[in-house]
DNA sequence: AACTGTCCCTGCAAGC
DNA sequence: TGCTTGCAGGGACAGT
């Protein structure tokens, strides 16, 4: 599933393929997945429009555009952009196909895919961000991108009564952190999913705070993760690479490689499916 | 205010 | 083999 290191690679890959293209034309197959607003008002806010710049907050991507209006992308659990050459065969669920030019030249195809719908496309007014974008303008921290310390953790645990898992799965708290990575990070922290964050001692904040850093660094360097059912792949198609060092996510029942001793359990916490080992995580 | 549970949707895999 | 069922999950929303 896209977390923040699988948008971040998608990032990057808009930054090579897309900006400085104009968008010539656009076409909208599904509905829903211009659901905030309308099939109309994204085919006008990005029909003969330069794309200037691509940014990350979280899990959101964030176009520029010569306009002054912005493209925010989500691609949620099975969202994929991909480049195509023109008029290439479109696999299922293309929602959203934009062509792009370079010196009125049409040179790529950028396609929408997404099976289960969840993911969305809208053009917004930056100066209207928080009516009409009110989750994007509410995210918390970007662990990458903002200025992010343990001191930072210490102030936001204040007076939070869930769990350590359900926090770091909150956007409003940390920005980019899904069920995937959060497992990771609390298995590299040696910390139970199930602690509750304002009893962490400054040691546990601390290796809390790195094992967000590094985790997170190591998966954005080996291109994120691709499961078996999500088919995660970057803007030319290429898988990540991060899923062969997970140490605990979809290895229920199987030995930790970190302590060698315990097993990886699988319970649910925060309503989400949770691995961890109670041999090393405490 | 802050937390938990339900829903949206499709593809895949397990089980009969 | 072929069907049914359950599960996966990000975030909005309703309910507590």
């Amino acid at each position: 599933m896209p977390e923040l290191p699988e948008v971040e690679t998608v990032r990057r890959g808009l930054q090579e393929h897309v900006v400085g293209r104009k968008i010539v034309k656009v076409e909208v197959g599904r509905e829903r997945t211009v659901r905030r607003t309308s099939r109309e008002a994204l085919i006008d806010g990005l029909t003969g429009v330069q794309i200037l710049r691509v940014s990350r907050r979280g899990k959101y991507l964030v176009c520029e555009l010569d306009s002054g209006q912005q493209m925010m992308i989500h691609l949620r659990m099975s969202g994929r952009l991909i480049i195509a050459k023109p008029n290439a065969i479109r696999p299922p669920h293309a929602h959203v196909v934009m062509h792009l030019a370079r010196s009125e030249v049409v040179e790529s195809e950028l396609w929408f895919v997404d099976p289960r719908t969840f993911g969305e496309v809208v053009v917004f007014d930056p100066d209207l961000v928080s009516t009409q974008m009110p989750d994007l303008a509410n995210l918390g921290v970007d662990p990458l991108l903002d200025e992010f310390t343990p001191a930072t953790l210490r102030e936001l645990f204040k007076g939070r009564r869930g769990n350590l898992k359900a926090l770091l799965l909150n956007q409003h708290f940390v920005a980019g952190i899904g069920n995937i990575y959060a497992d990771e990070i609390l298995h590299f922290a040696k910390l139970r999913p199930d602690r509750l964050p304002g009893r962490l001692s400054q040691s546990a904040l601390v290796r809390l705070h790195a094992a967000i850093a590094l985790v997170l660094n190591n998966a954005v360097n080996a291109g994120g993760s691709t499961l078996k059912d999500s088919q995660y792949v970057d803007l030319d198609g290429q898988t990540g690479n991060y899923q062969s060092q997970h140490r605990v996510y979809g290895r229920a029942g199987k030995p930790c490689l970190t302590c060698r001793k315990g097993r990886i359990l699988m319970t649910t916490v925060a309503g989400r499916s949770t691995c961890y080992c109670s041999t090393c995580q405490h």
